[in-house]
DNA sequence: TATTGTTATACTCTATAACTATA
DNA sequence: TATAGTTATAGAGTATAACAATA
């Protein structure tokens, strides 16, 4: 399918429903990796931040969330600690394992994340007026609501 | 933002239209990433092959195309060359530059890619019903700005 | 002087396999 | 034996800075 064509100047050919996805895609994956790269942080950190703004899960937990492997879990567990954003806790009912969570300046930079990246996304969809925005929000939902999840 | 509850059951939670947007770029990146993986690929060397599909860009045309460094894009072409992909051609308006071409491997490889990666965006998209699909279509172009003008 | 591309370097990210400690 | 997590290793991918060759 057509890349999307970063260094073209006219882009106003229909695109069908997969490239338009597809770009759709691309640009909000490059959106959120500038916000995150404002902070001096990678997209994979910024999505550990969030994932651990609800949860303070074990490192298995965490690999299963992210989907990495555990050893790969482990190396980001070990960046995101030597940069103070999170800290392992040993868990009280298994001395083998880690409950992985936020450090204050984890949390602090998780909300202002949270609130560049939902700035962003705004002015991306920006173009669309608010019926579309509604009805944007409803078909994306209904995608992601019918992923099957016993594949991995 | 709530990240992509890969470890939840249940995803019928009402969505904004940013998390709608980010699960949705999120689940679509994960769809052609795993179809690359199936061809013992990286997205990002998936991507490539789309660029190449319809141009013989420079290094330099390539990097931008991509958003890479100049650097990045010779150690990308660099082992897409190695695994018989690409091939550097000498310019012959300028002796400091290439153009970089798909081989015959890498045009076939690009043809089943391209084949697989709409079988399976497509597939994501069909718990919509038709009139949907082509709602989705048409405000994702609108997004990103690939939407015929007489349709603004 | 400016541009094209590579090299050297350092880092993030990823997985596989082997390992330790605990269950 | 099985599970939780780390370590060792190898490789992809990323950028910065310095460099050579050419424009």
């Amino acid at each position: 399918m057509a890349q999307p064509a970063a260094d073209e100047d006219e882009g106003h050919d229909a695109l069908g429903v997969v490239d338009a996805l597809v770009q759709l895609s691309f640009a909000v994956q490059t959106t959120l990796t500038e916000v995150a790269a404002g902070a001096d942080l990678s997209l994979l950190q910024a999505r550990l931040l969030g994932v651990l703004r609800d949860r303070t899960p074990t490192m298995a937990d965490l690999a299963e969330a992210l989907r990495l492997d555990k050893s790969s879990a482990t190396g980001l567990i070990d960046r995101a600690q030597r940069r103070g954003l999170v800290q392992r806790m040993k868990s009280t009912t298994d001395a083998r394992s880690f409950l992985v969570e936020l450090t204050a300046e984890g949390r602090r930079l998780t909300a202002i994340l949270e609130e560049e990246m939902t700035g962003a996304v705004d002015a991306l969809v920006a173009p669309l007026d608010p019926p579309g925005i509604e009805m944007l929000r409803l078909l994306a939902s209904r995608v992601v609501g019918c992923q099957p999840r016993s594949a991995r």
